[in-house]
DNA sequence: AATCATAAGATTGTTGACAATCTACATTTT
DNA sequence: AAAATGTAGATTGTCAACAATCTTATGATT
């Protein structure tokens, strides 16, 4: 075995699986907003301690997707559309910004080729109506787009913020407007990627996010 | 006691002044970036059991002022030079932007009186040389100026980016070139809030948060 | 009936013991 | 001596029992 090399073994813990557990709940909508969370209910069904559990339900409450106090109750958080619009997407949209300024000037085509992907991901996603396919393309995307930042800080406080965001666009249920927006408009952002016109990106980037994101929930104010 | 209220008794339990008191001797120097925690060790020290040191430990984590992988040692954690200049400033300065125009249209002479008097404390710390009054001050200025937004969240998210910040600087030792300059900068954008001019204040903002504090680093850049 | 007090049960907080894993050092092997 | 192997001790992870606090239901009091 003189060339081949195994893949590094990232060591893991109950309390990991626990977290991510709990989290992929919430985002698969088992779990909703205002949803009671039982230390004794959780540990029992999950066959482990109440131990991790605690330690995971303090990670998540950490980032804003459970509210906890003391000898209280602790519930999935839930974020009104006034937050969503005026702080959360603003945010996201600005750490955005900053992620693609900063990941521009080195980015290569093997990047390009990845979000290229999505995007197709996207198209077979809105062809055969998967919803699902659509929103984790979409996610991968922009994902990806922070991280080619190369900036790990960013790119945790990134994901707090856009966890909550999807958490609310979850609950309002409808996400999109027309499927077959979604990977049209990343597209534009993509070509703006590959001329290198930093102030252009910025710009799709923002009709992107905030235009479409807000316009969306401003639709639905009457709940 | 007709119009009198009592302020609220917030309960609270052992893993929260844990968490505090961790985060206290990180701030006040007693553990620096790369120093080991190790749970048994402290738990000892404050004479409780593991359970809540660990809780307290997920927090800080989720915090990004500890390091901690599965069965390895937590360490304080450590924040580059160049990560505090070309990310965590940027992302502090556009957070507090976003506060302050947020926070502007309703503004009280009571906001700004409390904020003329972080800047008395900031006047006394320079008379007498006192290092830890004036950033105390300085902290209380721009976190209160942040509140103000009142949007919770956004406090939230600009104080894990701040301490990061303020755990780098401590490191480094110098905070300020001139103890003098910390008063009067603070002034001038009192000021601008006074006269209500959103974008003065965020021009005056700018310069200093992002010219002071990148200059004072950048000034050290033989480390 | 509405309010207050009380107690039982449920839930969260804390603890000390045990298990799994790592680290550092000693031992062997080459 | 250098590299590989194998312990012993230290440290982190997990567990189940116990304590503190909250919540709810019940009955007493007005």
């Amino acid at each position: 075995m003189a060339q081949f090399r195994f893949s590094e073994q990232k060591a893991t813990s109950l309390r990991h699986k626990i977290t991510e557990d709990i989290r992929q709940a919430i985002f698969s909508g088992k779990l909703k907003p205002g949803d009671r969370l039982r230390e004794n209910e959780i540990s029992k069904q999950m066959g482990v301690s109440r131990g991790p559990v605690r330690e995971a339900i303090r990670v998540l409450e950490q980032e804003g997707l459970l509210l906890s106090h003391p000898y209280k109750e602790t519930v999935v958080a839930d974020f009104s559309k006034e937050e969503v619009i005026e702080v959360l997407i603003p945010i996201r949209l600005t750490l955005e910004l900053f992620a693609v300024r900063k990941a521009l000037p080195h980015i290569t085509s093997k990047d390009i080729e990845r979000l290229s992907q999505y995007i197709d991901d996207m198209k077979e996603g809105a062809r055969r109506g998967d919803l699902i396919k659509i929103v984790d393309a979409d996610l991968a995307f922009h994902e990806y787009l922070v991280s080619m930042s190369g900036l790990d800080n960013l790119m945790n406080i990134w994901s707090t913020i856009f966890n909550q965001i999807r958490l609310h666009f979850l609950v309002q249920g409808k996400m999109y407007a027309d499927l077959n927006d979604v990977p049209s408009e990343h597209e534009i952002i993509l070509n703006a990627l590959k001329e290198g016109d930093a102030d252009k990106v910025c710009r799709e980037l923002t009709n992107h996010i905030a235009d479409s994101n807000i316009a969306q929930l401003a639709k639905s104010f009457d709940d």
